[in-house]
RNA sequence: GCGGAUAUAGUUCAGCGGUAGAACACCGGUCUGUGGCACCGGCUGUCGUGGGUUCGAAUCCCACUAUCCGCCCCA
């Protein structure tokens, strides 16, 4: 048997109902901030992710499905090319080759739609999981990097848990300054750890070689001690990186978002910058961050774009919709309004016709089989969630005027074909 | 990539060397144009895959794969 290969899954119904929601919202609350959608491909050049996402991260370094395109011609080079991995720097790359930034205004940009990473799965954790995105971006003179816009799409994503009814989630905040503040405070750290790294636990030691933010992210509670005494990112921030932060918290002050400012709170993609943050919730097991984001004022110059500073985020759908689950019970399962039984030989056909009149008039319904007794198709009516039962047998096809039987109440009358989709509409 | 657990019907699970089972679900009948109840009957399985031990393996052993839980990392 040919099973999905590892990482991936069908989202089967029930549950891609929720996922439906989800979406659905999400356009909703997008659409109420002025957001519009993008589509971007789902592989691009490697090197987009190499520059953007950063060589020595994880991501990049061990986590990418990359492989070579073949070349068609003699003349032409192989290219290698990867399944994104995110899709921030797809939207860039795009605002860059569209040159969207000479509009000159900001481009409020939102996506939905599968990334790949191939990471070992687990719970909430998937090589190819879906990711719900917005980003802001374009030109200085556009506003693109005011403070105002940190906090308008976090109040949105404020906004947006509420609307889809996640209640048990807590939004860490935190800033990591510029490319410069960054440089001098993981020396300091660097420096810092020095001294006392000997007596951490063995994967704080590797860390503070290869990445030493990641060790204030250790949970080990004989190492907490000495990572409390360690320098903090906010002491190492320019007066202009602090002043923005100030503001973002104020906004959201004024607001009534709430927050945690969470100092090591550290993300794993080079291209942030100042503001990062991230949303977690508990019942997700390990993987507890459902949403992240942040600012990336260098993104586009990174890129061979113009200066275009940005704020961003992506939702984890995957993570989002059991985060869901765990709250609430059952997904409410899409239904028709009515069901129509045809009865006996050669009633398909009469019902086809009289399906395709309800169903133009917005009737949303489910049709049975004339080979169906009528304890069948009053069974199947019912697991369809239909509110109406319209039987087509050859009587009705004579009086042009159909039974139509309320499952629940199991009242049943005749309903001239006029006036059928009142009758049906009639009834909430 | 590392560590641990698990894998039997559509689902939840029992069986732990001797004929593959239960419950629920599903299908049919009693009941040929009025269901949901009841009763009767039935289907569903390479017992994750491959190898080994044994007269005999779902059961014991080995390898592999997948899933779940941690680590790492991230959404």
């Amino acid at each position: 048997m040919i099973k999905a290969v590892r990482g991936t899954r069908d989202i089967l119904p029930p549950d891609s109902a929720l996922f439906e929601l989800v979406e659905e919202r999400a356009r909703e609350v997008f659409h109420l901030y002025n957001f519009q959608e993008i589509r971007t491909p789902i592989f691009e050049d490697t090197q987009l992710f190499s520059r953007s996402v950063g060589e020595e991260t994880d991501i990049v370094g061990k986590e990418m499905f990359t492989w070579e395109d073949k070349a068609r011609a003699q003349s032409e080079k192989a290219q290698s090319l990867t399944l994104r991995p995110e899709n921030t720097a797809g939207v860039v790359r795009a605002y860059i080759e569209h040159k969207l930034g000479d509009k000159g205004q900001l481009q409020k940009l939102y996506y939905i739609g599968p990334q790949f990473r191939r990471e070992r799965p687990q719970k909430g954790r998937y090589r190819q999981f879906y990711q719900i995105g917005a980003e802001v971006i374009g030109p200085p003179s556009a506003g693109s990097e005011s403070p105002a816009r940190d906090a308008e799409v976090i109040e949105m994503l404020a906004a947006l848990l509420d609307r889809v009814g996640i209640k048990g989630s807590t939004l860490q905040l935190n800033s990591v300054g510029c490319a410069n503040d960054r440089a001098k405070y993981n020396e300091a750290l660097r420096a810092a750890l020095k001294p006392v790294v000997g007596q951490m636990c063995v994967d704080c030691q590797r860390r503070a070689e290869t990445n030493p933010l990641r060790v204030l992210d250790c949970k080990v509670p004989e190492d907490q001690p000495i990572i409390a005494k360690l320098p903090k990112i906010s002491d190492y921030l320019d007066e202009p990186c602090r002043e923005h932060f100030a503001e973002v918290k104020k906004i959201l002050d004024a607001v009534g978002v709430k927050y945690e400012v969470n100092e090591r709170m550290v993300r794993g993609l080079d291209y942030y910058t100042r503001t990062t943050f991230e949303f977690t919730h508990g019942g997700l097991g390990a993987q507890s961050a459902l949403l992240g984001g942040g600012r990336y004022d260098g993104l586009s110059e990174a890129l061979g774009g113009p200066k275009a500073p940005g704020i961003g985020f992506a939702l984890g759908l995957d993570r989002f919709v059991i985060a869901l689950q765990s709250e609430t019970q059952s997904a409410q399962t899409p239904s028709v309004k009515a069901f129509i039984a045809p009865l006996g030989d050669g009633m398909n056909a009469a019902a086809a016709k009289l399906a395709r009149e309800l169903r133009a008039q917005g009737v949303a319904l489910d049709l049975g089989d004339e080979s169906f007794r009528l304890k069948k198709s009053f069974e199947a009516a019912e697991r369809a969630g239909a509110q109406f039962v319209i039987i087509v047998g050859e009587n009705e096809v004579k009086a042009d005027a159909f039974a139509v039987k309320d499952i629940k109440s199991g009242e049943q009358r005749t309903v001239a074909r006029a006036e059928l989709v009142q009758a049906l509409k009639a009834n909430p």
